[in-house]
DNA sequence: CAGCATCCCAAAAGATACTG
DNA sequence: CAGTATCTTTTGGGATGCTG
C-alpha cells in the first residue's frame, strides 16, 4: 500500500512546489498553427481582416476566422465591426495581450543565443 | 501590376523588421501534448524512463518515447543508456534548454497577472 | 525496464462554394 | 468585404501486443 510513496511526493513536488498549471494554462490560447503570427501582426499595429489575410500567406479564410475568434474568445484581441457598405471590420489586441510582449522577447533571446536547432 | 505594393511592404515588414522566424523557430520543438511538462519535471532533476511515465499521469508509453525522441533530436533533452540488465535509461535537460527558464518564468508572470482565462 | 510496431481514432486544418 | 457552411484531408495522439 505504500510502495509509490515516492512517486506520489513527486508528482506533489511538481504540481505544487511549482508554477505547473499556471504555465499550461498560459499556453493554451497561443495553441493553433496561426495564432502566434496573428498575435505578431496585431501587436505591430490593428488590422482590418482582409489586411491580416494578405500579411499570413497561406492562411486560408477559414483558418482565419476560426483563430481569431478563439484569439478573441480568450480575451486577447479586441474585433470592432463598423456598420459600413461595404462592411470594415478591424482587429486588435487587448490590454492583456500587450503583456505578452516579455515572454515573445524571452523566447526570441534564446533562440538567438542556441541558434536555429533543425530537427529534420 | 503595383496595386499590392502595400502589401507586399507589409509582409517584408513583418518577416524581416521584426524576429519573426526566429520566435516561430523556438516554438517549434516545444509543440506537442506533453513536451512542457516534460521538460518541467526534467528540469527539476534525472529521470528515467520509468519515473518519468509516473511523473506525468496520463501519458502513456508510446507518446512519451515519441516526444523524448523529438526532443533529443532538438537538443534539449540528453539521453543515457545504461548497459544493464535490466537496462536503465536517464534523461536530463541540455544546456541550451536551461537558457529556456526565463521564457517560462516571463510566461508564468503574466499567466499569473492576467489570471486564468477560460475560453469553455 | 524501456522500448518498438501496428492499428485506430479524434481533432485540427485545408479546400471549396456560397452570402449579407 | 468579411464572413459562414460543408466536406475532405492531415496530423497527433491513444490502445494494444510483442521484445532485447
Amino acid at each position: 500500500m505504500n510502495e509509490k510513496v515516492d512517486d506520489k511526493a513527486l508528482q506533489t513536488a511538481y504540481r505544487e512546489q511549482y508554477p505547473y498549471q499556471p504555465f499550461l494554462e498560459a499556453m493554451r490560447p497561443l495553441t493553433g498553427k496561426w495564432k502566434v503570427e496573428i498575435m505578431w501582426a496585431l501587436a505591430q499595429r490593428t488590422h482590418r481582416f482582409g489586411e491580416l489575410r494578405r500579411a499570413l500567406p497561406g492562411i486560408t479564410q477559414h483558418m482565419l476566422t476560426v483563430q481569431l475568434r478563439e484569439l478573441e474568445a480568450d480575451g486577447l484581441v479586441k474585433r470592432t465591426a463598423y456598420e459600413e457598405k461595404p462592411p470594415r471590420v478591424e482587429y486588435e489586441i487587448t490590454e492583456a495581450a500587450h503583456g505578452l510582449r516579455p515572454v515573445f522577447e524571452a523566447l526570441i533571446a534564446w533562440s538567438k543565443q542556441y541558434g536555429p536547432m533543425s530537427r529534420n
